[in-house]
Order: C-alpha cells, then sequence, then structure tokens
DNA sequence: CCAGAAATCTTTCCATTGTCAACATCGAAA
DNA sequence: TTTCGATGTTGACAATGGAAAGATTTCTGG
C-alpha cells in the first residue's frame, strides 16, 4: 500500500480540535471507503481524527448520527454531480434529462461506499431534518425534469407518477448493479463508450413525448 | 408484541441437536428479518437454534459464512418466485418477460431483509461456489429470456447487453426503491393496481422487438 | 461387541466495539 | 478575573465474534 491522501491523524497542537465535527465527517468517509459499511468503526473514525474515542460523543449522539450527518453531505454532492451533468449539455430538454442521470450513476460509481449508506443501509436515520431534506432535493430534480418535459407535475398529476418511479428506479437499479459488480462490463470499457450505454438505457426508461 | 412464528428456541433433549445447520439458516433469516442487518448477531442466532454461542463454528467458518448460505438460499428463492410468476401467465414471451420482472420485484418486497443481504452487502462471500452459482443461475433466466425474444445470445452478442442491463436494473431498482421506502406509493393501492404499474414500468426497459 | 476416532456441543477466555460517567482543559462572557 | 459551558480525556461496562480446550455423542474399523 503506497500513500494515501485520505484523512489520517495529524498530532495537534492544542487541547481543543477546532473544527472537529466536520473533521469526523471526512474521516467517517474515509473509514467507510477503507473498510466498508461492514468494518465502519467510531473508534477509527476517532483516531483517524487524533482524538479519544469518546470524542465524538459531543458531536455527535452516537455512531449512526455521525453517518446520518455523513448521508447529507452525499446527498448534497449527488445533486451536484447531477447538476453539474446537466449544465455540461446543451440540447433540448430529453438530453438534459438523459444527462442528470448520467451524473447519478457518475456519482455512484466515483463513491460506492457513500452511496450505499445513502441508500443500502438504515443505519442513518433518514427521518433527520437534513438528510430527508437532502434527499428531497435530488427527487426534486428528478420530478422537476419529468415535468418540464411532459408538461405534468408530479405533486398534482397522478399520472406524472410512472414517469418519475421509471426513470428514478432505472437509474437507481444501474448504479446498485455496477457498484454492487453484479454487471461485468469489460474492464477497459472507454468513457465514451460507458457514457452511451448508460444513456442509451436511460433513455428507454424516459417518458414518451 | 404478541405471538410470532419465526423460528426460536425450543430446548432439546439430545445433546446433539440433528440438523443445527439448516436451523441456523433459518434462524439467521428470523435474526435478519426482526433486528435488520446491522442489528444482526451470531450469538443471536445461536439463541434461537437453542445452542451455545459458539456451535455455529462448527457448521459455518464464521458469521460471514451463515450468511452467505442464507443468500445463496435467498437465490434459489427468488428463481422460483420469477419462474412461478412466468408460469402463471400464459401470454407471449413479452408477457411472459414482464411476469418474470414482477416476480422479482415481488420476491423483494416479501423479503426486504434478504434481498438486503444478497445484493446489498458485501458480508456474504459473493465468490463462495454455493452462492455465485444460485447467482448466475438468476441471471440466467434473465439473458435466456431476452435470447427468447430478441433471438440474441448474452454470451455471444454484445448487442445483447443493452437489453439484459436494461431489464435487470430496472426490476432491481424498482425493487431497491419499494424496499428503501424511497418510493411513496399510496398504502391501499390494491395488488392489481400495483401490478400493472409495476408492469408498465417493466415494459418500458423491454427489448424493442 | 468394543475401543478409538471423528463430529458436535459447551465452557472459558480474549480483543474489539459502542456507550456512559467522571474528570480535565480551554475559551468566552459576565 | 472568575466562572461556566463547550470540548476533550480516561476508565469502566456489556455485547459481540472468534479461538482454545474440554465434554458428550456418534461413527467406524477390528
Amino acid at each position: 500500500m503506497l500513500e494515501t491522501d485520505l484523512p489520517t491523524a495529524a498530532p495537534r497542537k492544542t487541547y481543543h480540535h477546532g473544527d472537529l465535527r466536520q473533521t469526523l465527517i471526512a474521516a467517517a468517509e474515509a473509514e467507510l471507503i477503507e473498510k466498508g459499511l461492514e468494518g465502519f468503526s467510531l473508534r477509527g473514525c476517532a483516531k483517524r481524527a487524533g482524538v479519544s474515542h469518546a470524542a465524538p460523543a459531543h458531536h455527535f449522539k452516537d455512531a449512526d448520527a455521525l453517518l446520518s450527518a455523513l448521508a447529507a453531505e452525499g446527498f448534497d454532492r449527488l445533486n451536484a454531480s447531477m447538476a453539474e451533468a446537466m449544465d455540461a449539455v446543451d440540447g433540448d430538454m430529453m438530453e438534459k434529462f438523459v444527462a442528470s442521470g448520467v451524473g447519478y450513476v457518475d456519482f455512484a460509481c466515483a463513491n460506492p461506499a457513500l452511496f450505499h449508506l445513502m441508500f443500502g443501509s438504515r443505519r442513518p436515520d433518514h427521518e433527520s431534518p437534513p438528510l430527508a431534506e437532502a434527499g428531497g432535493r435530488a427527487f426534486a430534480v428528478l420530478t422537476g425534469n419529468v415535468a418540464t418535459m411532459t408538461g405534468r407535475d408530479y405533486a398534482t398529476d397522478p399520472a406524472a407518477g410512472e414517469d418519475v418511479i421509471a426513470a428514478w428506479a432505472m437509474v437507481h437499479g444501474l448504479s446498485e448493479l455496477l457498484i454492487g459488480g453484479k454487471l461485468h462490463l469489460p474492464e477497459d470499457m472507454p468513457r465514451p463508450a460507458f457514457k452511451a450505454l448508460i444513456s442509451a438505457i436511460i433513455r428507454r426508461s424516459g417518458p414518451k413525448i
């Protein structure tokens, strides 16, 4: 194992850390990436942050609360990934819709452990306001896109439901299968080919307009 | 909490259990259903089976090996659910294809904890022969259906890849979102309406023939 | 039928983990 | 400056997975 740039203990001068809360969230992500959610340990996070094993308790009620905060941050980054992908495209609305889906899948592939925490775990408290709101914003991107394309509003028009569910299920299923290693794509598949494949598949799920 | 029919300790007469291996797998599923994968404990399984906490070691290398065996059983039951759904339909191949997808989603909804173990956890050893083979059989159902409909073989024709991936991603994404509580379908949605919705969405992912 | 071997189960022990309680240190407001 | 809340540390506890060693039963070869 060579040099890693993941956060690690850096002996500090002051008794107080200064920004332990944020440091712990970063440490939790590093812990998640290295050990996976199954091997995640709160004491490991504390060690990475260079504090004693009980220090996190002053910032997070328990280990799950720390994971909740990390998951909320994850949803914000997922939103950013989708927004960035949409902005990078200037075509019609359908193209932007597909691009946002690619952004969703890209985020999952780039952050498998985080994605798994966000969607595949009951450890974070998904009802906690910060997490629920961040998740709601991601959902809003999707419903907004569908509304723009079809003119149907998810909130008021039940007919929009099928479009929204289909689109979300498709990008989510792709993400889960890819990061779960269930799909064995060619190892050396170039980025453009990968993008084209994902885009074509996402297009199938899109609303018929 | 009222009466439960989940396996529980039944004091035994003999020193040897008789069929501890299978009993432990059943106990593991009960443990999973009640506590979730996060709260799963090997000692809890042993208690359910009515044996000491170290007894499982004689049948499973470690806790993950027990989960692997349970996951393999899960894949067999997933296969059965898909096969049953297909057999219950006598229409053209597309209808059977859609039915198998509904069987996939139904299995997930009926066994959320097991499904999560099978697809959303790194605790089972997915390379272990029993598990890998059971998973392979499920995959074969899908590729077989696509081949029957389109005449393209996944193994030899790369063009079949998109069809297979799209179909699998769609049913898998639906399953994950439904059991993750992310999709808020009307609580009282009747079974026929639910089935129609799922079928319509699966149809979108199907091959164009 | 019987003695040894193998399988199965139990008890005991240990390291790790999350959490709690008690105490120490620091900074900011009164 | 003093006091107090926020932040950090140490020590303890119960629960857990796993290893080691002993107890009990079953199997197997003579």
